[in-house]
DNA sequence: GTTAGCACTCAACTGACGAGAGTGCTAACA
DNA sequence: TGTTAGCACTCTCGTCAGTTGAGTGCTAAC
């Protein structure tokens, strides 16, 4: 169903200024703030008919309209424009994205932390779990008496780094030989298909290093664990502290103890249905804990496997700059990333 | 100046009834409560002459007294008996640290998440900067193409690992002669004495090899950058959502703000006296925002530099039990860093 | 189809009032 | 002299009625 002219600028209106104030808005102020060329009344009558359409509610008879969920849907799929960011914000991510970058984490930290800057929403940026990466090598390099460093390298970079204690007796040469024969066994393996047998061939091939055979494979035991969840890094939770609608201190902590804990975040956050951006609002959230937040959310390409990247906020939004921003940002991602590190 | 056994008696049990209600406490209660063997007039009337000392004092004239932060101040230097951590909580301490640590900052986490989980206060844990070690070696390792894996350890373990761009016509070989170089330079150096001159010489010496070197200096240039700074973990910030006195929203705003960014927790929270055990409470505290909580914090020793360690929970805090679970952990975190890591 | 006008509705604010908790003071008691 | 019972007093808090103002829906005229 698509609305006439007229209703669909009313309609907007009611949205932009509601989003705006947080508070319901009369026929006199649509007129007033957005110079229509018709009168109160005609606006009163247009709006009694969005009300009964659904887009548009009616806290008390005597208050004036705010846009149901219905008719934020209608706006977001019907009549908006998605707000690119503006210079200067464009000019502060170029800032971000020149300052020096250690590890590739850096970026996705850097980028949620813009995000959530330049909309005043709580953002995420989910990193998959590098599933389809291969083992390329494996080292180990002595780096003091008996303390060593372990390094996992894949096809996407280092994967990981951990100390690991080694017998004080050992010799340099002898870790880079264990090294190679973990790269033999391992190389060219998806993580998710390494056989547990392998390794423990591995463990009898080199019975007289035991000690350091079995460090290593706790330690690559825990990579593996880590490897499995994808992460999630978290920023400008307090913005919701600006928002009227969380006023209310129970629904605060409820929020907020959400945001807090990746855990709980990564539950609540679903795919994208494409890699497009795309938005939820209230109650289209199946997660019950955030029908009343709404959610813009794209994904991007991360080495084969779909990251997140999204922002969270009421359902009060301004999906329009959003929108624009989480598109920009996933793209950029996209770019970065897809410079493959090998 | 010290109370009278009677006094004492009354102070204590108004501090527990109010720690617990955050209400004032009224005579008739104390007496009830704490099944003293006297009557409400003549704890009125202790209260009265309590209230003249400082130690107390009244919301308006109908309503019962609440302790200053003289009298908590009273309370903590002269009756205080610090609360030990219980059984449950110690088998659970034992398990947390049990759990497989690869870096040593885990510990720090770990440790910080247990102590705001059993205070219910918000903890920090800043861990300084390491000025006082020592340069051991620089390791170059090429992990694939065009890239390599920057290692620098000190005398207290690995300080940094970066990776780095190198040409892909390097030979491993020569990425080792080039980190032995480095160790040659700066082995020995204390990392707050590390001349910028000599590296500039080591510069020089490799010149054919200028575009690694380089990527090596601006590498060591930002671990320099990074180890200068104490870094400050945070948990249970959320904690303060359960306390009434933050019901207010600006309160808990600015509150919370200060609690989400490191850098400005590190400006707020001062170097403690000794490393013992210090409290200072509400407005005793220099910085202005935090003049209406209250801090327990204690140093400890990380490889001869002093760390910290504490809660930041209201001005109506068990004090007894932070006091007792902060000295825990400090001592804890003495013991396991005593272990030095070379 | 649009608009002016008007009666109507309802939340939000205001002030009055009573209940309840707690005090301070006084007088009696041990 | 210290302790206690009793009582008048104070102050907050919740409730309730009255008022205000924003905004509506409806009707009649344009």
């Amino acid at each position: 169903m698509t609305l006439d002219n007229r209703k669909s600028k009313i309609l907007e209106s009611i949205i932009r200024d509601y989003v705006e104030t947080a508070e319901p808005v009369g026929s006199r102020s649509v007129v007033r703030k957005h110079n229509l060329r018709i009168s109160a009344a005609t606006v009163r009558n247009e709006m009694a008919d969005l009300e009964d359409m659904g887009y548009l509610e009616q806290p008390h008879t005597s208050a004036g309209r705010i846009p149901s969920e219905m008719g934020f849907r209608y706006y977001v799929d019907c009549m908006m424009q998605k707000e690119t960011l503006d210079d200067s914000e464009l000019e502060l991510l170029q800032k971000i994205l020149n300052e020096n970058i250690g590890e590739w984490s850096d970026i996705v930290s850097k980028v949620g932390n813009f995000l959530s800057q330049v909309t005043n929403y709580a953002s995420f940026v989910i990193v998959p779990s590098i599933k389809l990466s291969e083992f390329k090598n494996i080292q180990i390099i002595p780096i003091a008496n008996g303390k060593a460093m372990l390094l996992v390298v894949t096809d996407v970079g280092v994967l990981m780094h951990r100390q690991i204690d080694i017998p004080t007796s050992i010799a340099s040469e002898e870790l880079q030989l264990i090294g190679k024969a973990f790269t033999r066994v391992l190389s060219g393996t998806r993580l998710e298909e390494m056989r547990r047998n392998e390794l423990k061939a591995l463990r009898e091939d080199l019975k007289n290093r035991r000690k350091v055979i079995d460090k290593v494979l706790e330690a690559v035991d825990i990579m593996m664990q880590g490897s499995r969840d994808e992460s999630v890094v978290i920023s400008g939770a307090l913005n919701i502290l600006n928002e009227p609608e969380f006023k209310d201190l129970e629904k605060l902590k409820r929020i907020l103890t959400i945001l807090e804990e990746d855990v709980l975040l990564k539950q609540i956050i679903p795919d994208p249905i494409s890699e497009e951006v795309n938005i939820t609002i209230g109650k289209e959230n199946k997660a019950e804990d955030i029908q009343e937040m709404s959610l813009v959310i794209a994904g991007y390409n991360n080495f084969g496997e779909m990251g997140k990247i999204g922002v969270i906020g009421p359902v009060r939004m301004e999906y329009w700059k959003a929108a624009g921003t989480v598109e920009s940002l996933r793209n950029i991602l996209d770019q970065v990333l897809s410079k493959k590190y090998f």
